[in-house]
DNA sequence: AATGCGGGGAC
DNA sequence: GTCCCAGCATT
């Protein structure tokens, strides 16, 4: 397989060395430095840790530093960068490395890897980094830029693909230089193989690369599969009188929590016969264009009906108000309920 | 093997 | 809106 690409090492080493990045605040040999580096950018783009990674750095310039402080302080400089068990993970094994290794930072990667926060691809970069260990690495970008350079097709996030790629990983990895071979991977995925609108003509492997040679760079890597979303489907009422329209308060753990909805009956229902059986008079009833919206767990089709009401029911409960259209635009209404009702007010 | 875990940027 | 990002831990 790696035969689309013979010299894959020592020509990313080159690109790096030239065209690659060299002024980033991590790029230095202090394995702390590094290994606080490596846990803020798990799943973190560069441009968003930078000023994180310098404030943490000030207040905690070292393992000691870091293993000594309140893990309150530790998180109040991690706020806002989110994905939190990697602070209190980060602290923890600071106070393990203090302990266990007499506070020098473990040099094997399989050591490294049993830390808390620390896996194997992030084993692999601090001790490369710190050391030019040699071991590799896996991670957005390696996958990115492996999966079109040698043409590995499926999702990497598949157990049977995630096991080539490690492999291939492992494979390619050089004798030497791997300081600067691991950076080229991370600078190549993230100034060249990007994942939209890859810059193929500024990359060294231009004519090697399977992806770029037929044309397949945005079939790689293979999308996660899409999970085929539930279908629900309700019907809203928008029930009018006197230029109001009835809403409930959603209960508060669910879906719309505390937001303000129309009130609903399932499609089998009939909403006129639902309505006249509670007390309500029924002036006029029109059915409305349906619609579905998506959830992230399920995709609900939508199907709302404008009825007038002459005379209204269920008046002053807890949880039920009616609000005039002219104040749909400041009220607390999920998405859609929003969209019915503001097709209303047009008319 | 699947899921939870945040927030933000690109499109 | 969706998708993904210098992933890992847990179930």
């Amino acid at each position: 397989m790696e035969n689309a690409c013979p010299d894959f090492a020592p020509r990313l080493i080159t690109w790096q060395r030239a065209q690659g990045r060299h002024d980033l605040p991590w790029q230095v040999t202090d394995p702390y430095r590094i290994w606080v580096s490596e846990i803020m950018l798990q799943q973190t783009r560069v441009e968003t840790v930078i000023p994180y990674y310098a404030r943490f750095l000030a207040r905690f310039p070292d393992v000691q530093a870091l293993a000594a402080a309140p893990l309150d302080e530790v998180m109040a400089h991690w706020s806002g960068l989110g994905y939190y068990s990697r602070a209190r993970h980060l602290h923890a094994a600071a106070q393990r490395v203090m302990e266990a290794h007499g506070g020098a930072f473990p040099r094997e990667p399989a050591v490294i890897e049993t830390l808390p926060g620390i896996g194997r691809s992030t084993a692999a970069a601090i001790a490369a980094f710190a050391w030019e260990t040699r071991a590799a690495i896996l991670d957005g970008n390696v996958k990115r830029v492996l999966t079109r350079v040698f043409g590995i097709a499926g999702w990497p996030g598949e157990r049977a693909v995630e096991t080539r790629l490690w492999e291939l990983a492992q494979r390619l990895l050089p004798s030497q230089d791997l300081r600067a071979y691991t950076q080229g991977l991370m600078d190549l995925g993230a100034t060249r193989c990007t994942r939209t609108r890859p810059r193929c003509g500024e990359c060294p492997f231009d004519s090697d690369c399977i992806a770029h040679r037929h044309g397949r760079q945005a079939e790689l890597p293979g999308a996660r599969p899409r999970k085929s979303l539930p279908e629900k489907a309700v019907q809203m009422l928008a029930l009018l009188h006197a230029g109001e329209v009835q809403l409930e308060k959603r209960p508060a753990p669910g879906i719309w929590g505390g937001l303000w909805s129309l009130p609903e009956c399932a499609v089998e229902t009939d909403p006129v016969a639902l309505l006249q059986g509670r007390g309500y008079r029924i002036s006029a009833v029109r059915e409305l264009p349906g619609f579905v919206h998506t959830f992230s767990h399920y995709r609900l089709h939508i199907r709302p009906w404008r009825i007038d009401v002459s005379r209204p029911q269920e008046a002053g409960e807890p949880g039920r108000l009616w609000l005039p259209l002219e104040e749909v635009a400041d009220a607390a209404l999920p998405a859609p309920v929003r969209r019915i009702l503001e097709g209303l007010h047009v008319r």
